[in-house]
DNA sequence: CATCGCAATGTCAGTAACTGACATCATCAT
DNA sequence: ATGATGATGTCAGTTACTGACATTGCGATG
């Protein structure tokens, strides 16, 4: 037997997921998410920057995971495909975790605080994907462009994901549609 | 003779640009920074909410601005015109304060919370392009993608403007000429 | 002219996020 | 057996931010 529990860093966002939805984000305080996973604030330091953090932790495997995705992705379509492909790839890692999803960001968007940690984090995915579509051969100015619409087919895809049951391809499928009808100048003036 | 010293508020943003620009934003202290303006911490957080905030105060003014230029232009083009002539409107403003504009972009830039500030403020700024598009007639779907599109336009604009002395319209123009050719298909692909 | 209320600031005490320095002690390699 | 290591604990300190109350020119009101 170990001297500590393990997975200490998966106990201090339990913790933290929980309180933050019980009491809210900014009436809980680190120490309280500590004692609760049987540590110390020092320690919960130790593994998040701050105590915004512990909520954002797996968005490195997260982005790591849809480079990979365009990476992976067929070189037949637009840059736009390979993104969305990407995207829709998260379902086998992301089905079982909606309701999780959905604590997460019923939590994120009660707080301004989250909020801005949040599009920071989706900033830098925007890069992650530009970076990804470069390494495809896709222009400077085509891939930071394409990305961009990336995240906002992500972000709107993922608001609708937790509001449903959809599975996210399907989704993902139906907001690209829209936007290319959009894009295509249905102005929808009154 | 009033029993304090006027513009107040004023005062705190010009020591707090001047210490950030000094120092860096996390080596000055919110008492620095109401010293050097002859006041103390507790009047700083009085006028401004949080360290950060004082950098983003005339940020409502500016979104006024634009939903004003939005609302004056012609409804000759698409609504997308309607944004870059607003944007190409503050030129008359901003003009004159190109330098101050350099020193708070590079400070900005420097310091990850404060990029987080300003996404946030970009985010809100989107909403506003929004609602000023609907309120012209435009359907909400057609009116956040143009909104979103529209942020994109002003922040690179913005950064090529503190980059160089060319005014304002001339910047525009040509990120929106290219744009328009990106998004016509020009995929420039190896 | 007296005074009364107000508005902007000051003062002070307190909470909580975050940091640096050092101590502890099971585990593991040697 | 021993000594290095790595994750944690302990503790003191700084600083952002808040609430409660005190101060005092100024302007209105009588």
């Amino acid at each position: 037997m170990s001297r500590w529990q393990p997975d200490t860093r998966a106990r201090l966002e339990e913790a933290a997921l929980a309180l933050y939805g019980e009491r809210g984000f900014e009436r809980t305080t680190v120490a309280e998410i500590a004692t609760r996973a049987g540590l110390t604030e020092r320690t919960f330091f130790r593994h998040f920057s701050d105590k915004r953090e512990v909520l954002f932790g797996g968005n490195g495997a997260f982005n790591a995971l849809l480079a990979k995705g365009i990476a992976d992705a067929p070189h037949t379509g637009a840059p736009i495909d390979a993104i969305v492909a990407a995207i829709s790839g998260l379902e086998t890692v992301f089905a079982e975790r909606r309701d999780l999803a959905r604590q997460r960001y019923a939590i994120i968007n009660a707080h301004p605080e989250l909020r801005e940690r949040e599009l920071i984090k989706l900033a830098t995915l925007a890069t992650t994907f530009s970076e990804a579509l470069q390494a495809r051969g896709v222009g400077e100015l085509a891939a930071s462009l394409t990305a961009e619409t990336g995240v906002t087919i992500l972000r709107v895809s993922f608001q609708r994901w937790v509001a449903s049951e959809d599975p996210l391809p399907t989704i993902v499928q139906s907001v690209f549609a829209e936007l290319k009808q959009l894009i295509a100048g249905v102005s929808s003036g009154k």
